[in-house]
DNA sequence: ATCATTAACCTTTTT
DNA sequence: GGTTAATGAT
């Protein structure tokens, strides 16, 4: 096959161009992957080692659906492409090296919850103040310094960072951060951070590594370039340095993740890093109707640090902008659910073709329900992966302990789980002597009975002897055997099955399939090392979000904007278009913040293909209360040509407000005084009943208890007196604050 | 030691 | 609103 033949003359010039500095800017729609694969592709036919590419992506998915299509044009050669994600290739390098920092080739992966189970018990063990010391916080700023290449012992000695923490009250951070660091060690773990930390470590310390892997690497190619971190940069061009055959792809204007690290001037600055460069730029759209890229090319012009690009389409113009309006979020969801149903029978289109795209997970509930109310089939992607079930990181934290029996948060995780009778003060005083001793938990649960007198003791070593027994095992079986030794030996497996609910049903399955996947896993033939430890490293880094088997089933997809990177549809809803909520609340201090915000406006306008609709309410549920919205202003940033005017006849931001009542717009005339923000929220306040609303028994209400009104809502009985006749109550709502009701009269449910 | 009830936090976004 | 950690009862 002429793989050159559909491309078009810049896309082109980039695949044909293989040797020496090269940056290709692909805007969004642009055929982007097809040039990163036909490009491998091409490195390999003109006559390179496939052992000798290494393409880092972002996701998993990415990097799947890479290979797969390398894999149609040069066949099965593709699969030894060093093709992964950051994270997943350099555990890979660090295992092979890992004797070189002091690790263990068989070292665990922290997930986030890990660490932050980890600083958690730190911050305890400091006696800390725990409000002070947010864990959340502490993690970042743990992050960051990683991903900034800042060791514990740097952070200490750094004025600006201390100061910072000074400032901010929280001076022991360097040291909770030391303590970490040390603690990761001693369990045989690293956390996402490390993986990008200690490689660059690795490269820095032994030159000889680096050496090795700059001549193995003579082609690079780095996909999402805008999202990547300082610690990411540097062994990029670190390990580029002698044959300089790098190729970084990627668009300024999709940058999402500075959140976590991610350095825009990584792109921005990348020719003042190799001045020889070459710059192709993918500007035709090939996804997207004129109208769709019209409206994203102005989002964007509203930000100031961009590289110039002129993006087009040459598609036809397209159906305009519909803009819904709805007054609460569960109306959203309805209006959405409506026009999907709508759009699906008049343009005669699949379930598959629609998507709904939000800022936050917590948004996907009120679509879900209007979407089930008319019966549309939909799948949530992201949200809480198979992999971050419970009882899968339980049975999951059995075999890391078996393969790794140094690791501190698998043992805390599975010591009395099924509950074998070893609690809290048994695993405090596991924990001191532990410490003390400076021997592993594991380690130190082999003599338990020493320092824990009666049952408890003899408990523990009963639970290190099965532990052991499963390391044991696992030199001579494969995964799966034991694997499904640890599910029945443990009892977990037993815990699941007695447990009849139906979400201890489902917790059951999710063993079963778990299960069945290590199955596969042994049984495919290009697995290397089918034993539990290879296992462990094949998934330690996936999210889940690819495992995309049901991809077959016709359903409406729900997720969030950063989940939709990369995708497109034919027709995308972006809802909860609400300032403070899109863009987010925390992103208003800052303008890079708040640009951000608008790249991510701009990834989700253009996923769509052929119909974009865009939904805001004027009111929605947020931490169980009810709260008003305003438009975003990214609504106002379209230019009015682009949308569909029967949608908008309707003023917009700051010119009324929608009675509830009657749910009519009233207007609010430049000679009125505006409404303050108090009268709007309390003239939008309504409470919505749900379902049947069947008054308690007045004899039943307690003070304490919190009970519901039909119109002022929720609230909380703060006392009761009066004559038995005449009983009076006040109650604190929360939404409209205290007010006194005649008890026998109030109507009031008790909630609980 | 374990279960049940209560308080606190939360909401960005992910490898 | 929902989950998860801290308290209190058995």
């Amino acid at each position: 096959m002429n793989y050159l033949a559909n491309l078009n003359p810049q896309q082109q010039a980039a695949v044909e161009n293989i040797k020496g500095p090269m940056m290709i800017i692909a805007g969004a729609g642009s055929g982007k992957t097809r040039v990163i694969t036909m490009r491998i592709a091409h490195i390999i036919k003109q006559g390179a080692d496939p052992f000798a590419i290494l393409a880092l992506t972002f996701t998993n998915k990415a990097a799947k659906e890479m290979r797969d299509r390398i894999n149609q044009i040069i066949g099965p050669e593709a699969k030894n492409i060093w093709m992964g994600t950051f994270h997943s290739v350099f555990a890979k390098i660090l295992r092979i090296e890992a004797d070189k920092i002091g690790y263990p080739a068989n070292f665990t992966i922290y997930d986030t919850d890990d660490s932050k189970s980890l600083l958690r018990a730190i911050i305890k063990e400091q006696a800390l103040d725990e409000k002070l010391y947010n864990v959340n916080h502490v993690y970042n700023r743990i992050s960051s310094a990683k991903n900034n290449l800042i060791s514990a012992q740097e952070y200490n000695d750094n004025a600006t960072i201390q100061g910072d923490d000074y400032a901010s009250g929280r001076s022991k951070i360097g040291y909770i951060y030391s303590i970490y660091a040390g603690r990761c060690m001693k369990a045989g773990a690293m956390d996402f951070d490390d993986l990008l930390y200690k490689t660059n470590i690795l490269l820095r310390e032994h030159p000889e590594v680096l050496y090795k892997y700059q001549n193995k690497f003579k082609y690079i190619m780095v996909d999402e370039y805008q999202d990547t971190n300082y610690a990411q940069y540097l062994i990029v061009k670190k390990l580029a340095a002698i044959h300089e055959n790098i190729c970084v792809v990627g668009d300024d204007a999709q940058s999402i993740y500075a959140f976590r690290g991610a350095n825009i001037q990584n792109i921005l600055n990348f020719e003042k890093d190799y001045p020889d460069l070459n710059v192709y730029k993918l500007e035709q759209n090939y996804r997207s109707t004129q109208n769709i890229v019209n409206v994203a090319n102005g989002i964007i012009a509203n930000n100031q640090e961009q590289l110039k690009k002129n993006i087009f389409s040459e598609k036809e113009k397209g159906e305009k902008i519909t803009l819904l309006r709805a007054f609460s979020d569960n109306e959203e969801g309805k209006l959405v659910a409506e026009s999907i149903m709508q759009d699906k029978a008049s343009l005669n289109l699949n379930n598959s073709d629609f998507a709904i795209l939000y800022r936050t997970n917590s948004q996907s509930r009120a679509m879900e329900e209007g979407l089930r109310k008319l019966n549309i089939p939909y799948k949530i992607y992201g949200g809480l992966s198979f992999y971050q079930r419970k009882e899968v990181k339980d049975l999951i934290a059995y075999f890391r302990l078996a393969v790794n029996h140094a690791d501190e948060e698998a043992f805390k995780r599975v010591i009395n789980y099924p509950i074998r009778g070893i609690g809290k003060t048994s695993l405090d005083k596991l924990i001191i002597a532990a410490d003390e001793q400076n021997k592993t938990l594991l380690s130190i649960a082999e003599t338990a009975s020493q320092f824990i007198g009666g049952k408890s003791g003899k408990l523990i070593e009963e639970f290190f002897t099965m532990i052991k027994s499963f390391g044991v095992m696992m030199k001579s079986e494969n995964a799966f055997e034991v694997a499904n030794h640890i599910a029945k030996q443990t009892g977990l497996l037993k815990d699941l099955y007695d447990d009849k609910s139906i979400e201890g049903l489902s917790r059951y399955e999710n063993i079963q399939e778990l299960l069945n996947g290590i199955k596969d896993y042994t049984e495919n033939e290009s697995t290397e090392d089918i034993g539990l430890g290879g296992f462990l490293q094949d998934v330690a880094l996936l999210t889940g979000n690819e495992a995309a088997n049901e991809q077959d089933k016709d359903t409406v997809s729900l997720m969030t904007i950063h989940s939709a990177k990369g995708l497109e549809f034919k027709n995308v809803y972006i809802v909860g278009l609400e300032e403070n909520l899109f863009p987010s609340q925390l992103s208003l201090t800052a303008r890079t913040d708040l640009e951000e915000e608008r790249r991510l406006f701009y990834v989700a306008i253009t996923r769509a293909e052929s119909k974009l609709t865009l939904s805001f309410a004027t009111s929605r549920y947020r931490w169980g209360t009810l709260i008003s919205c305003e438009p975003s202003r990214f609504i106002d940033e379209i230019d009015a040509q682009y949308l569909d005017p029967k949608f908008t006849a309707k003023p917009l931001k700051n010119a009324g407000y929608l009675d509830h009542d009657t749910n009519s717009y009233t207007k609010i005339s430049p000679t009125n005084k505006p409404i303050p923000q108090k009268s709007v929220l309390a003239k939008a306040f309504t409470h919505q009943v749900n379902g049947d609303f069947i008054a308690s028994d007045p004899k039943e209400i307690e003070i304490g208890m919190e009970v519901e009104h039909q119109k002022f809502g929720f609230g909380k009985v703060l006392t009761i007196d009066g004559p038995p006749s005449d009983i009076k109550t006040t109650i604190l709502f929360k939404e409209l604050g205290q007010k006194q009701l005649l008890l026998k009269f109030a109507k009031l449910r008790i909630v609980k």
